[in-house]
RNA sequence: GGGCACUUAGCUCAGUGGUAGAGCGACUGUUUUACACACAGUAGGUCGGGGGUUCGAUCCCCUCAGUGCCCACCA
């Protein structure tokens, strides 16, 4: 824009063109960066910004956490701190998983058919493109944010320290792995946390069914085959003289004995006041299973079916069990009662709303309650306080009753868990040092693969999608990060192509071939159909006679034999063995010693990767080979350490110098910017994210993560309604940003909107603000229409209103001030709009405009002039934080010597050393 | 079952111990060279009901009602 006071502006403020212009201004300046800021800045103020999902595009929420953080960093960045708002993004594990699971529906496809190694690489570039849509919206509304310095949650040095922090609190006991009972939703086959089940209420029918001589209610008489008790309340005399014999009872599934049991949990007003105890599949039969040391009997499996404990029911989904065992139930005269619409609360998974099977399965558990102590007296002592104040309680009750957090998820996209099992017993065997690496390859797809034709010793060449294929395990091996020194192949066609296209990816390893890791020999079955082989012959097991072709045991001991020469002879190495599907299941029988019908558990997809260590034997087994745990930590676990493993993962940041070689477990960054100032985010994730920062931060440096916890409140239209898609209400902010500036926007979200409330938003509101806009626009082309260069020499003769006018300013500036620093942003942004309109525009133009008529004495128009410009850039400068474009635009706009800058005429930013009110020194 | 919050103009919300404000909307008028994305004006509220404290309450206390949210989740 020009500086002659005579160019005119457009009419009205048109801030497509202005902003992206504004935003490459600010970038190019390097002011974002705090080491390239300008002027003495000793006093740092830091926020972490909470990284988006990197899985879609930015909603209106997220708006609302850029403005109200770009304002604080923009206040106290031009009140000279030192000031870092550090950007990032989040892979959001579960999330992520499910937002691709339904992309892949829609393909066609799902994940448990893909091989890992293909699937995490298709994610990756999924994320890449959502973080690199993300970063532009967050530009888009302003975002003053370093990207110098941004993190993604699955960087390197970010894992680093994520999972030393899963090593530390494995050492320091607060984490362990134990077969607990766990939520499990069946359509996402993964664990969730307490924090991720939901309740709903639903009337089902509840059946008293006899056991024995007792009568007991319950909603889910399919669990009955995994009884292991009968409770009854220790108080209670009706069942006084059964407690501690056992009932023969009757059962679906023949006579059984049941032991009786006194525990207080059973409530002996409920129902007939006795209970059925399940321990495998009820969080609270659990409890009293532990207490009564009964048998955990688990007959639901992951698939959501009954298993072979339940005899004739075993295969069926439980819904359809239920309905067949109260048929027979009431058949065989055991039912005494349905109540048919019995209300309870039924835990559904929060993302797909299935019911949450609770089954009992090893897992990772975080001891919560020594971490959440000190978490509880860090805000309790004020070391962390939180607005709005209400959430205290909120937070502090959480805490109080927290219960260790399952972290592991069997899901694909994550943080890998960094613990490694025993092959041979499972053992874990977490610091076990590794000495050499085996990957077992599968071939990539053939065109008889397709067509599920037997192989054998076929000679099939690899199609295009094969080797395709070989090209990915390639890029996952490299990525893995391992130096590869031989691969070694099936001789075999299919085989032979894969190793050689993973060699030459891999830079030209060695390929040797080995005819020894052929695949079975299928004899006169080669090229037939698999399906009808396998129906032909016996439907459960792999036949151990071929006409023509390899006996099993034969077999398995040719390539079981294979390895362990290989083994010997390439000690401490990294080795890629490319084999066939049958070869390498035939190696995983013998390494881990299982059946081959365990084994039909684990599919090994074309081009799929198996990964093994070597390592000293196992204390308890003495086998040496080991193999990561295929989970993946819960996202929040590693974001829950996002404050300080940002800052701690600025090693290779030029600006910011290298580690501090004293300690590890530091850098430059971390020691000026942690703790950080404030956190700023929404109230729904205070548990999921916001204690978790706490707990974490105080465990991992002896510090909270923030001085200052600020809630925002959920984003809701005009109706209260929340947003979503299927409602069609969405705001897009980047759509309303575009048509009414993004200023506007920003200040809809400001303004009447009180932290921790709700906020309210329309496109009305949206509308009032771009007409705000227009008012700045439209005063600053007043008053540089009316702007009189030759003045600058008079001497102005303020007058008694003049200064009565200037107090008011400086008084405005004072408040604003306060409230900025007390996060009342609605009171600050709504004074501001008031004045500018009312008392700036509506009043002190309207009397100025006499007093600049050309024709008046020079002293008296010196002073007008003086007294509206000078409150007029005061004003420019307390808007900036909330309305940066505009601000800057105009700004931008004025004469070089209207603007008075402290810093040099180059450094043409109103986000520089501006502000009216100087901070006070801290001591 | 426990907890928290809210209930002020048609809508969305500020606000203060001394009998109420904003934005949007409605209505009337005005195209006056900064702005019709504007200006000048008008209408509209027993500040959820009841009780108490007080000289005085929309604001403090009690209670009732309604709404929303969070936590827990005993078959």
């Amino acid at each position: 824009m020009a500086t002659d006071p005579r160019v005119e502006l457009a009419k009205a403020y048109d801030p497509k063109h202005i902003e992206d212009a504004i935003y490459r201004k600010w970038e190019d300046s390097g002011f974002f960066n705090p080491d390239t800021l300008p002027g003495e800045r000793g006093n740092p103020f830091s926020i972490i910004m909470p990284p988006p999902n990197a899985n879609g595009a930015l909603h209106i929420g997220h708006a609302v956490f850029v403005t109200l953080q770009d304002i604080l960093i923009r206040f106290w960045r031009m009140r000279g701190r030192k000031a870092l708002w550090l950007p990032g993004a989040d892979h959001a594990g579960f999330e992520t998983q499910v937002v691709f699971d339904k992309k892949l529906e829609k393909e066609g496809r799902n994940r448990f058919q893909i091989p890992r190694n293909q699937l995490w690489q298709e994610m990756w570039e999924f994320t890449q493109e959502n973080k690199v849509v993300m970063e532009n919206q967050l530009r888009k509304l302003g975002a003053s944010a370093d990207w110098s310095r941004e993190k993604f949650t699955l960087d390197p040095d970010i894992v680093a320290v994520v999972t030393d922090t899963f090593k530390k609190l494995y050492k320091d006991d607060l984490l362990y792995r134990g077969e607990r009972i766990v939520n499990w939703c069946v359509k996402h086959q993964t664990t969730l946390s307490d924090l991720e089940i939901k309740y709903e209420e639903r009337a089902d029918p509840l059946y008293h069914m006899r056991y024995g001589p007792l009568v007991l209610a319950t909603v889910r008489p399919e669990t009955k085959f995994g009884d292991t008790a009968v409770a009854v309340h220790p108080k209670d005399k009706r069942y006084a003289k059964y407690v501690g014999k056992e009932l023969e009872i009757e059962t679906l599934i023949g006579p059984a004995k049941i032991k009786v049991i006194a525990d207080e949990a059973v409530d002996p007003k409920f129902g007939t006041g006795v209970v059925k105890v399940t321990p495998a599949h009820d969080p609270d039969d659990f409890e009293i299973g532990k207490r009564h040391n009964l048998e955990v009997r688990p007959v639901i499996g992951k698939d959501g079916r009954l298993n072979e404990r339940a005899g004739p029911y075993a295969g069926l989904k439980v819904a359809e069990a239920r309905e067949r065992v109260v048929a027979d139930l009431q058949a065989r005269g055991l039912l005494a009662k349905i109540e048919p619409e019995y209300k309870h609360n039924v835990a559904v998974c929060y993302k797909c709303g299935n019911v949450v099977e609770p089954l009992v399965m090893p897992q990772w558990f975080v001891r919560m309650a020594p971490l959440a102590e000190k978490a509880i007296a860090a805000v309790r002592a004020k070391e962390v306080q939180i607005i709005p104040d209400r959430y205290k309680k909120v937070y502090l009750h959480w805490l109080k009753n927290i219960r260790d957090w399952n972290i592991s998820r069997q899901i694909t996209w994550g943080i890998r868990i960094p613990a490694w099992f025993c092959i041979g017993c499972g053992e874990v065997r977490m610091d076990a040092p590794i000495r050499g690496n085996w990957y077992f390859v599968r071939h990539g797809e053939t065109d008889w693969n397709a067509e599920r034709r037997v192989q054998g010793h076929s000679d099939v060449p690899l199609n295009d999608r094969g080797r395709e294929q070989a090209r990915q395990a390639a890029i996952a091996l490299k990525e893995s990060g391992a130096t590869i020194d031989a691969v070694i192949t099936s001789d075999l066609q299919r085989a032979r192509e894969t190793g050689e296209i993973i060699a030459r990816e891999l830079g030209g390893v060695e390929v040797i071939s080995d005819t020894a890791f052929r695949e079975r020999n299928w004899g006169d079955f080669e090229g037939a159909n698999y399906d009808d082989i396998r129906a032909r012959l016996m439907p459960e097991r792999d036949p151990h006679e071929i006409p023509g072709g390899e006996a099993l045991n034969e077999f398995e001991e040719r390539v079981a034999q294979a390895f362990e020469r290989h083994r010997n002879h390439h000690m401490h190495r990294n080795i890629v063995i490319v084999s066939h599907g049958g070869a390498i299941r035939a190696l995983l029988a013998r390494l881990k010693n299982i059946s081959w019908n365990e084994l039909r558990a684990t599919p090994v997809h074309n081009a799929s990767i198996l990964h093994f260590s070597v390592t000293h034997p196992c204390p308890r087994c003495g086998v040496d080979m080991v193999e990561q745990d295929p989970d993946v930590l819960d996202t929040w676990f590693s974001s829950g350490q996002w404050p300080f493993a940002t800052l701690l993962a600025q090693r290779g940041n030029s600006k910011s110098e290298t580690r501090n070689p004293k300690s590890p477990w530091t850098t430059k960054d971390f020691e000026t910017f942690y703790p950080t100032d404030v956190m700023e985010t929404g109230y729904d994730i205070l548990f999921f994210w916001v204690s978790r920062m706490i707990m974490l931060g105080l465990y991992r440096t002896g510090q909270p993560p923030f001085r200052t916890v600020y809630l925002h409140g959920l984003v809701r239209d005009k109706d209260r309604q929340k947003m979503s898609k299927s409602k069609g209400n969405v705001i897009d902010p980047l759509g309303v940003a575009a048509e009414y500036g993004t200023d506007a926007v920003r200040m809809a979200l400001v303004v009447g909107n009180l932290p921790g409330n709700d906020i309210i938003i329309s496109e009305e509101k949206i509308r009032g603000y771009r007409n705000f806009a227009n008012k700045l626009w439209n005063i600053h082309r007043f008053l540089m229409m009316r702007y009189d260069p030759a003045l600058a020499d008079v001497r102005p003769k303020l007058s008694a209103e003049d200064r009565r006018r200037q107090k008011e300013a400086a008084a405005l500036a004072k408040r604003i001030t306060a409230d900025l620093e007390k996060f009342r942003f609605h009171h600050a942004a709504e004074a501001l709009y008031h004045y500018a309109w009312h008392t700036f525009a509506d009043q002190l133009i309207e009397a100025a405009k006499p007093r600049l008529d050309p024709a008046g004495p020079a002293a008296d128009r010196a002073a007008a002039q003086a007294t509206l410009f000078g409150i007029y850039g005061t004003l420019l400068k307390l808007l900036h934080p909330f309305m940066p474009f505009i601000t800057e635009a105009l700004w931008q706009d004025l004469p070089a010597s209207l603007r008075r800058m402290s810093t040099s005429a180059e450094a043409p930013l109103l986000l520089v050393e501006s502000w009216p009110v100087p901070e006070r020194v801290r001591t």
